[in-house]
RNA sequence: GCGGGUGUAGCUCAGUGGUAGAGCAUCACGUUGCCAACGUGAUGGUCGUGGGUUCGAGUCCCAUCACCCGCUCCA
């Protein structure tokens, strides 16, 4: 069984040192999170088996390790720059949050007609260039948008123009331009600033003025202004620092990189010819990524600074694969299904039976992107995904894309006006490259299609970690125990209800409520629900008293504290990773730990192992508690040393799923882990 | 950014204006012949931060910071 809530999984990584909450000690930042000793442990495990398959297993695939600063020109190119930024606006009314295009894409004709009709006639537009952007096209009309609220902006904000005059004040007196060179190197405020009679009130606010209506209930929204978050990280490379927004600082802007995918592109000439490759074959690339997400959470699933695991696999266009070969399609079926097998092969302990091998198998599924779904560059993606535990549910572990010939043709200098016009690509006049590839076979010049597999390490340490989570029941509990609950139950039941009461008197005398009925009402239900499937339903009684309406209920927390103490008693909680996977492979104790010739021996297998995995040695508790804590942390396997090793130097082997035990001799030891660590 | 919630020991939390607590964890000593045993003792806190009310504030008031959940998304 997985596990049945996130929180189960934050606190054992919190409190056994797989990850720490980053910058802590100066109250957090969200978003950020350290790794510890166990879970830096872990994400080598994730990397080394990609790796492993990715890399060494095939023989069409390279490895690459680029640079995470790249010229910004990159990202330009790449289409981050346009597109990797979302506007946003709020309705002030329902408190809902939309991207404008896609709030856009949700009106009617009228609609987008009516804010074509505003902006007409606003200065904004007036220049005959301007003037011809404005179309009832919800992504054109989403940046006309955009450009106007910000002059908007810039005209009555007190604080912009602050800012404006303070750079302005900057770039004079360190830099020495003119005041008519300010004006030209700011090229945020082509139109001159003029009274507040500039914008007729209904161009001060289009969105509101054109009666744009919010989907969630169909009214027409009081909209604020679209804002601009552009989610890539912005640096500056070189030690000097210079104002916002002046030739300097603009010059020095890098980005950390998005993805690390561009890398590979930029690389795809060099790796094919010092390694001298033939389409099709692959670049493989692992490394940090940084993007500003505007919701970051649920743990570590969703983070600014994240790691992925990425491959460009090249192949032959479309238009040039003869009989027999792999079409682009082709090629995309197989790498999808190549991946969805690596997740479920490292989600299955080989102690699973085949029961179990088909509850894992349910909750990981393939999912083809919707076509409105699709990012800039894809022409079709389908995505791996993992039923994670409470509310997160399904999400994303790894993306599948078709990129086409997007990015190597959009870095390319040097490209015919047909694919430009096929690709929505602007000529680019900064590359001096041409990523095409002649194909000796075909004795054809192309440039080659991307099938893009990639994944996040740090969201497969935490899809491996949910699934192999487990509060098993060791010990069958008495029927005294169990009526004890259910007694305990019935008493939390009778409060509870008068508290529902209660709270329905206040609330129709117009008072204030302690207590929410609706939610009591809930958590009832479900406290009944578990209680009626005692004793199977054993580990969920814990989970019950977390519900949001179990709350401020007495006897809810009387009842906490000692089946807290039950549940430890006669349950483990276990990690059942693969082995590849687990931070520590093996633990050695000695039975008694004053004895010093057991100790010696203990210490002496653990000497034997350290140098080939992690293993370690305790003596710090009694036996069965030693156990419980490597079950905890996911080791696989624990050797004892007793009395009878002295004798005939036989250890006990102890298997973490099945709990079994195994005599084996010492020298057998190596060749009996090594087998089944797969090592 | 908006709405809601939470900040007390390493962790989970109790503390309803009057001497800062419990369980777990950690450490030491003793005991312990294979699955979260026991005994004794110890360590650990400017109660998120700043201000106010009060003879007295963890508790009431104001401000502030941080984190969590929801909204946008996606590896």
């Amino acid at each position: 069984m997985p596990a049945k809530s996130l929180e189960q999984v934050v606190n054992l990584c919190k409190t056994r040192g797989f990850v720490f909450p980053g910058s802590a000690a100066y109250g957090g930042v969200a978003s950020f999170w350290d790794y510890g000793p166990l879970g830096v442990e872990m994400l080598n495990h994730v990397k080394r088996i990609w790796w492993q398959e990715s890399v060494y297993a095939r023989d069409d695939m390279e490895g690459l390790d680029a640079a995470i600063l790249m010229s910004r020109k990159v990202w330009q190119h790449s289409g981050h720059e346009a597109t990797f930024t979302d506007p946003l606006v709020d309705n002030r009314e329902t408190k809902r949050r939309y991207r404008l295009d896609h709030l856009l894409k949700r009106q009617s004709a009228e609609v987008l007609e009516a804010i074509c009709d505003i902006l007409k006639p606003a200065p904004t537009f007036t220049a005959p260039s301007r003037q011809a952007t404005i179309s009832p096209d919800p992504e054109a009309l989403a940046s006309a948008l955009i450009y106007h609220y910000r002059e908007v902006q810039t005209h009555f904000s007190a604080s912009t123009d602050q800012m404006k005059s303070e750079n302005a004040a900057i770039l004079m007196d360190v830099f020495g331009l003119t005041e008519d060179e300010v004006r030209r190197a700011s090229a945020d405020s082509p139109v001159p600033r003029a009274d507040s009679k500039m914008f007729e009130p209904e161009q001060r606010d289009p969105l509101t003025a054109a009666a744009v209506l919010d989907p969630a209930d169909g009214k027409p929204g009081k909209w604020t202004a679209p804002r601009q978050f552009n989610l890539m990280f912005v640096t500056h490379v070189g030690p000097v620092e210079a104002a916002p927004n002046t030739p300097e600082e603009i010059a020095a802007r890098a980005y950390l990189r998005p993805e690390t995918a561009q890398g590979i592109f930029l690389n795809f000439k060099n790796v094919q010819r010092s390694m001298a490759r033939k389409v099709p074959f692959g670049i493989a690339q692992m490394g940090k990524a940084f993007r500003n997400e505007i919701t970051p959470g649920n743990f570590i699933f969703r983070t600014r600074e994240f790691e992925q695991m990425e491959i460009e696999f090249f192949i032959k266009p479309p238009q040039f694969t003869g009989e027999g070969e792999k079409t682009d399609e082709q090629w995309h079926e197989e790498w999808i299904d190549q991946r969805y097998r690596w997740w479920l092969r490292y989600a299955t302990p080989p102690t699973a039976g085949n029961v179990e091998m088909e509850e894992i198998e349910e909750r990981f599924r393939k999912r083809a992107q919707a076509a409105d779904e699709l990012a800039h560059y894809a022409k079709a993606t389908t995505d791996i995904e993992y039923k994670f535990p409470g509310s997160l549910s399904w999400g994303e572990i790894e993306g599948v894309a078709n990129r086409t010939d997007f990015d190597l043709t959009a870095h390319s200098g040097d490209v015919p006006e047909e694919d430009l016009k096929r690709l929505k690509l602007e000529p680019n006049k900064d590359s001096n490259q041409t990523f095409d590839y002649f194909d000796p076979d075909a004795k054809q010049r192309y440039v080659p299609w991307v099938i893009e597999p990639s994944a996040g390490v740090t969201r497969a340490m935490l899809t491996f970690l949910c699934e192999a989570y487990d509060e098993e029941v060791v010990k069958e509990p008495t029927k005294q125990e169990i009526d004890q609950i259910k007694s305990d139950a019935a008493m939390i039941k009778n409060n509870a209800e008068k508290k529902i009461k209660a709270a329905e008197k206040d609330a129709a005398a117009g008072k204030e409520t302690k207590h929410d009925p609706v939610q009591v009402r809930a958590f009832l239900d479900q406290l009944e629900d578990v209680v009626n499937r005692l004793p199977e339903s054993l580990d969920e009684v814990l989970l019950t008293l977390d519900h949001p309406g179990a709350e401020n209920l007495e006897p809810v927390k009387k009842f906490r504290v000692p089946t807290e103490k039950f549940m430890e008693e006669v349950s483990r909680t276990v990690l059942r990773l693969h082995p590849a996977l687990a931070p520590i492979k093996l633990a050695v104790f000695p039975l008694k730990k004053n004895k010093p010739e057991i100790v010696e021996m203990a210490k002496g297998i653990k000497r034997m192992f350290q140098k080939h995995f992690r293993t370690v040695y305790d003596d710090s508790a009694g036996i069965g508690r030693l156990y419980r804590r490597q079950d905890e942390i996911g080791t696989p396997y624990c050797i004892t040393v007793d009395f009878e090793s002295l004798e005939d130097r036989t250890v006990t082997v102890r298997e973490r799923d099945t709990m079994e035990q195994e005599r084996v001799a010492i020298d057998d030891l190596k060749d009996y882990l090594f087998t089944r660590l797969d090592i």
